[in-house]
DNA sequence: TTGTAGGCGTTATCAA
DNA sequence: TTGATAACGCCTACAA
C-alpha cells in the first residue's frame, strides 16, 4: 500500500525471491517452450502478477545481438500515400514480432545523424521508403552493415535491397492509355528532380508516347509533388497560352491540384476537355470532386515482398543482401479518363 | 580487407585494445564533457573510425533504467490530421532526444498487448494520439506506472495527462457563426460515439443553437470520421427530404464527403445554398474543390505542451503526473461559410 | 587524467 | 525439472 516505496522497476530476482525460486526459473515461466513444471510456472506468474513485474527484454538484447526493432524512415507523412504505406509497414512488422523505431527526416542531409541514433539502439535492419537519392547516402547506409530495404529507391548497393513500383511501365501504360483518348497535347508533371521514381515514370511515358506518335506534342511541367505544385503548374500553363487535353501526373497530389487548376483557370473539365491520371491511388483521389483516374502501387504486396527480403537478410546475417523487387502498379480507371461509373 | 572475418558488432572493448588504452577511455571519448586528454580523445576517435564502432545504448537503458524511447501509439493514419499530428509528434520527440517507439493499432482492444510489448522495452513514457475510450484501458495505463499523455482524451487518471483541443469552445463558436449566416435549419454530422472529442464538439454546438434559438430545428446525423459516412450522411438526408442549410462537421474528411454529396446527390452549392465547416483544418480543407472553413487544431501547440508534461513527468519520476492543457483551435474561414477570398 | 572493478537484468550453459 | 554461474557491453565509482 506504499505507493512511494516503489524507486525502481521490479526485476525477476523480486519475482524469485517472492515465488521461492531461482531467477531461471522466473526466466522460464516467461519463455513459452521452456521446460518448467506447471506447478513452478503457477507460483511465478503468481508472484509476478502481485508485484505487477513485466519482463524487460534490453538485456536480451545485449545477449543476443539482436534488438527485434527495425529502423523506420520516412518523411512526407502529408502525402496520405506514405501515411497508408506507413500505417500498412508498421502493421506487418509488429505482426513478425518486430518493433518500429520511428525516424522522421525532413531531407537526405539530416539522415547520417538520423542513421547514428537508430543505430546506436542496435536496430536489426533499416526501412525506409526515402527516395534515396544521393550515391553518398547509399554509401553511408552500406557502411552500416545493416540490412536496409528501400521503397522506390534507384540506387543498389551492398546490404541494400529495393521494393520498387514498375514505374517505367507504368508510365507506357499511362501514355498508351491517352493516345487511346485522342489526346494530342499530352503534358507531364514531373515530380521532383531527385525523385528516380518519378523520373523513371517520366521516361515510360515518354517512350510510350512515341509510340503512339505523340512524342513532339509533349509538355513537360516541373512539380514538387504537392497539390500546389500541381495547381501552380497549370495556373503557369495558361499564362503561357498552352492547353494541354491530356495529362499523367506523377502523383495524385499534383494531379488534383492541376484539376482544380484547369476548372478555375482555364475553365476546362475532366474528362470532357482534358483526361488526367496521377500516381499512388491515394484515398483523395476517389473523392467526387476529383474522381482522378491513378495507379495504385499496391502497397500491401511491396510491403510484403519487404517482409521477405527482411526475412531473408535477418536470416543469413552478416552477409549483405541486395536485391530488388519489382511490383505492377495496377490501373485504377476513374471518371477523370472518361472511365467513370 | 576479409569482410567475412566480421562477425559481431565492434565493441568497446575491441576500440581499447585497437587505441592501447583502457575501456573506460573510449567511454569518456564519446562522452561529452568527461575527463579525457585531447591525446587519448583523438587516439580512440581515430581507432574507432578504423574499425568502424558505433556506440551501443543498450548497456546504458540497464545501467540508467531510462531508454530515452517514448512509445508512440496511434491509429486511423488515413486521416491527414493524424499523419501530419504524427510527423510533428516525432520531429518534436526527435529535437529533445527521444526516440520514437511507434505502436499502431487497429482498435483498443489490440492496445493491452500492444503495451506490454512497448513496456518490455523500458519506453520512459506514452504519447497517444488514441480516442480512449473505455475506462479499462485508463486502468491500464495507469498500472504502467509510467507517465502517459494523450490528445484529445477526455478521461483522466493517475499518471496520465492529457492535451486537448478547446472541443465545446469550438462548438459555441459555429454555432454563432452559422447563426450569423442565417442560417434555419442547421446539421450536425456527428464523429464515431465513443470519441470524446466529438461529443465536446457537438455538445458545444448544441448549446450556442440554443442561444441562437435554433436549436428546436437542429438535426444530427451519425458518421465515422471517414469522407464517405460524411457522403452517406447528405445521401440519407436527400431520401428523408431534408435540406440543411448550415452544417458543422465533426471533422474534415467528413465535411469533404457531405459537400461532394451535396454536389452530387442535391445539387446545392456551397455557400449558396448551404453554409458548412468542420475541424482539424487538413490540407483537403484548402484545396479549392472543398475551400472549407475549418478549426485549426495547433498540433504545433498541442505538441509542444505534451512536450512540456513529458519533460516534466520525465523529471519527477515516480510520481505520478496528471494534468490537462486546453488548446483553443482557430476557426480558418474559407469559401464554403462565405468567407472566400 | 587514467585504469580497475563492479554491476545493470536477463538468458544460456552446465551440473545436479 | 531445477539452480548456480557466466556472459552480454557499457558506465560509474574508486583508486592510482
Amino acid at each position: 500500500m506504499q505507493e512511494n516505496a516503489i524507486i525502481r522497476a521490479v526485476t525477476s530476482i523480486d519475482v524469485a525471491r517472492a515465488a521461492g525460486v531461482s531467477q531461471s526459473a522466473v526466466s522460464r515461466a516467461f519463455s513459452p517452450g521452456s521446460s518448467i513444471s506447471a506447478r513452478t510456472k503457477q507460483k511465478v506468474l503468481a508472484a509476478a502478477a502481485s508485484l505487477g513485474y513485466r519482463p524487460n527484454r534490453i538485456p536480451a538484447i545485449m545477449l543476443s545481438g539482436r534488438s527485434y526493432m527495425v529502423g523506420v524512415v520516412i518523411g512526407g507523412l502529408e502525402n496520405p500515400f506514405y501515411a497508408t504505406a506507413l500505417e500498412r509497414l508498421a502493421t506487418a512488422l509488429q505482426e513478425s514480432g518486430l518493433q518500429v523505431l520511428l525516424m522522421h527526416v525532413d531531407d537526405a542531409l539530416t539522415l547520417d545523424s538520423a542513421l547514428d541514433r537508430l543505430v546506436s539502439y542496435r536496430i536489426d535492419a533499416i526501412v525506409t521508403s526515402l527516395a534515396i537519392g544521393s550515391k553518398s547516402v547509399v554509401q553511408a547506409l552500406s557502411q552500416l552493415r545493416l540490412p536496409v530495404v528501400c521503397f522506390n529507391s534507384s540506387h543498389v548497393g551492398p546490404w541494400i535491397s529495393t521494393v520498387n513500383s514498375n514505374n517505367h511501365g507504368a508510365g507506357l501504360v499511362a501514355a498508351h492509355l491517352l493516345g487511346q483518348r485522342g489526346v494530342q497535347r499530352p503534358l507531364w508533371l514531373a515530380g521532383p528532380v531527385r525523385n528516380s521514381a518519378s523520373r523513371a515514370r517520366g521516361k515510360g511515358f515518354c517512350q510510350g508516347l512515341r509510340v503512339a506518335g505523340l512524342a513532339p506534342a509533349l509538355t513537360r511541367m516541373q512539380g514538387n509533388d504537392t497539390y500546389d505544385s500541381g495547381y501552380d503548374a497549370i495556373a503557369c500553363l495558361r499564362k503561357q497560352g498552352i492547353r494541354p487535353d491530356g495529362i499523367f501526373s506523377s502523383n495524385d497530389m499534383m494531379a488534383c491540384g492541376a484539376i482544380d487548376a484547369l476548372r478555375e483557370c482555364m475553365d476546362l473539365q475532366c474528362p470532357r476537355d482534358v483526361v488526367i491520371m496521377g500516381y499512388d491511388n491515394i484515398p483523395q483521389a476517389a473523392w467526387r470532386s476529383y474522381d482522378l483516374t491513378s495507379f495504385d502501387q499496391h502497397t500491401e504486396h511491396m510491403v510484403a515482398r519487404a517482409m521477405e527480403l527482411l526475412d531473408e537478410a535477418l536470416g543469413t546475417k552478416d552477409s549483405p543482401l541486395s536485391r530488388t523487387y519489382i511490383v505492377d502498379a495496377q490501373l485504377i480507371e476513374r471518371g477523370s479518363t472518361g472511365s467513370g461509373q
